[in-house]
DNA sequence: AGCTTATACAATCAAGCACTAATACGTTGC
DNA sequence: GCAACGTATTAGTGCTTGATTGTATAAGCT
C-alpha cells in the first residue's frame, strides 16, 4: 500500500495451462517454413497434399513432413489420409489467428 | 489440367509482406518468457514497470530487458518514460491476439 | 513377388536464440 | 559534484531448433 518507493503494482499470475497451449500454437506458427505451409493449406480450400507443398516452400520432403507434424501435433491442421497420399486441411484455430492476424494488420490505426 | 497424376491443386501464394509482420508477432509472443510478460503486461492495465516484473519471471534483469525490446520492436507493448522508471503496456494487437487465443481455448469443439 | 511412389521417422549438424554477467547510460537525491 | 537506483546494451556461452541426409513403412503398379 505504500506507494511511495513502489513504482507500481505486481502484475497478476497468469494461467499456466493456458499458456502452454497458446504457446504450442503461437510458437508453431511463428516459424517461416510452418506459417508459410500453414497459408497454404489455408488458402487451398480442398486440403493439399505433401507432394504439392514440398515444392513451393523451398525445403525437403522430409522438413515439410516434420513441419506438418508439428503443426497437426498444436491443432492445426488436420490430416486425412486417401489412397497413397495425405490431405491436410486447416483447423478452426487456425482460420479465426490468420483471419485475426489479416485484419490485425488491416485495422493499424 | 491432367488429373490423373496430380494428387491436388497446388495452393496460391502467400502475401511476403504480411507473412514477416505475422511472423515477427508470432515468434515473439511464442517464447516461454515473452508471452508471460505479455500476459502480465495485458493483465495490469495501469503499466507495468521492470522493476516487478523481473521478480515475477525467473530470469535477470537483463533477460527482461531484452524480452520486452522484442515485444517493443513487434508492436506488442508500448513503452513510456516516467522519471526513471520504464512503464509499459499492451498495445491493440496484443489484446485482440490474446482474447482470440482465449476463445479459442474456451470454445472447443 | 519386386519395384516405385508417397510419406514418416531417426541421426546428425549447423545456426539462431535466450540466458548470464559485466558494463554503460540516465535519473534522482544527497 | 558523487552515490544509488532503474534500465538498456554489449559480449560471451550453452541450449534449442530446424534443416539435411539416410532409412523405414505403407500403398499402388506390373
Amino acid at each position: 500500500m505504500d506507494a511511495s518507493d513502489a513504482c507500481c503494482a505486481p502484475p497478476g499470475n497468469v494461467d499456466s495451462d493456458a499458456m502452454a497451449t497458446d504457446l504450442q500454437v503461437l510458437s508453431a506458427m511463428g516459424n517461416d517454413t510452418r506459417y508459410e505451409l500453414l497459408r497454404r493449406i489455408a488458402n487451398a480450400d480442398d486440403g493439399v497434399c505433401v507432394c504439392d507443398l514440398e515444392a513451393t516452400v523451398g525445403v525437403s520432403q522430409s522438413a515439410v513432413s516434420q513441419a506438418l507434424s508439428r503443426l497437426y501435433t498444436a491443432g492445426l491442421v488436420t490430416r486425412r489420409k486417401e489412397g497413397s497420399w495425405r490431405y491436410y486441411e486447416p483447423t478452426e484455430t487456425t482460420e479465426v489467428l490468420l483471419e485475426t492476424l489479416d485484419d490485425l494488420r488491416g485495422n493499424h490505426e
